[in-house]
DNA sequence: GACGATATGTCGACTGACTACTTATGCTGG
DNA sequence: CCAGCATAAGTAGTCAGTCGACATATCGTC
């Protein structure tokens, strides 16, 4: 999973958000490092409810214009949480630092480098 | 950075190592969950070894046959430790883990979304 | 001598992200 | 009053990176 689908996912953890909601949430979750293009979100949002792990929760017109709002599903949510543990251990494997709880003994940080 | 390239890099933090070296070396890293596709590991050395993360260290010939060895160069060990900060970082957000070391002893800050 | 491990490398297909563009409304300032 | 910006949803074309398959070669072993 790359970096603009995990986003996406991450940002409609709390609940559903409309595509434009998620841009801005995206981009204030990374601390304005993330900005998604229109065309990295939607195609990303397509992929995303084919696949199963997001959905279309509602579809209103507001201001004469439809609003899709998309929500995790349990997949989703399963999916993300999996891939955020495989990041925080990949992650480690450079940063040095032990697991929080029940650290399985990777080795510290080599010392000849 | 994708997760292929990621684990290129950090195979290589502890020293130089052959293009087979480094498959062998990620998958051991990995828990045996990324095997890198030749087609992979030689496009992204390449790839790195352009743009300056990597470098050729050794060309020698063993067996009648070249051996090459990669190492990070000091733009890739910096790329790398950027890398890792930004998955960890990612990864809390989805964990909810408060940041592991160095945290404590900040004293807690008031919750910030 | 066939086969698996070691070892390096190319090529074409595929996925996902990016840039750029399109359409449309509401609000605000000059 | 209309220019420009924020909001809002999308499409089309392109590009980068990964992957599977293939090619080649040596060494040990069965």
């Amino acid at each position: 999973m790359r970096e603009p689908t995990y986003f996406v996912l991450a940002a409609l953890l709390a609940g559903p958000l409309h595509g434009y909601a998620i841009i801005k949430r995206v981009e204030d979750m990374s601390g304005g490092r993330i900005r998604l293009a229109t065309g990295t979100l939607y195609t990303a949002l397509d992929r995303l409810t084919a696949e199963g792990s997001v959905r279309l929760v509602s579809d209103e017109i507001v201001n004469g214009r439809i609003r899709r709002s998309y929500g995790l599903t349990d997949a989703g949510s399963t999916a993300l949480r999996a891939e955020a543990q495989r990041m925080a251990e990949a992650a480690r494997l450079v940063t040095g630092e032990p697991a929080a709880a029940g650290a399985s003994r990777l080795g510290r940080k080599a010392r000849t480098a």
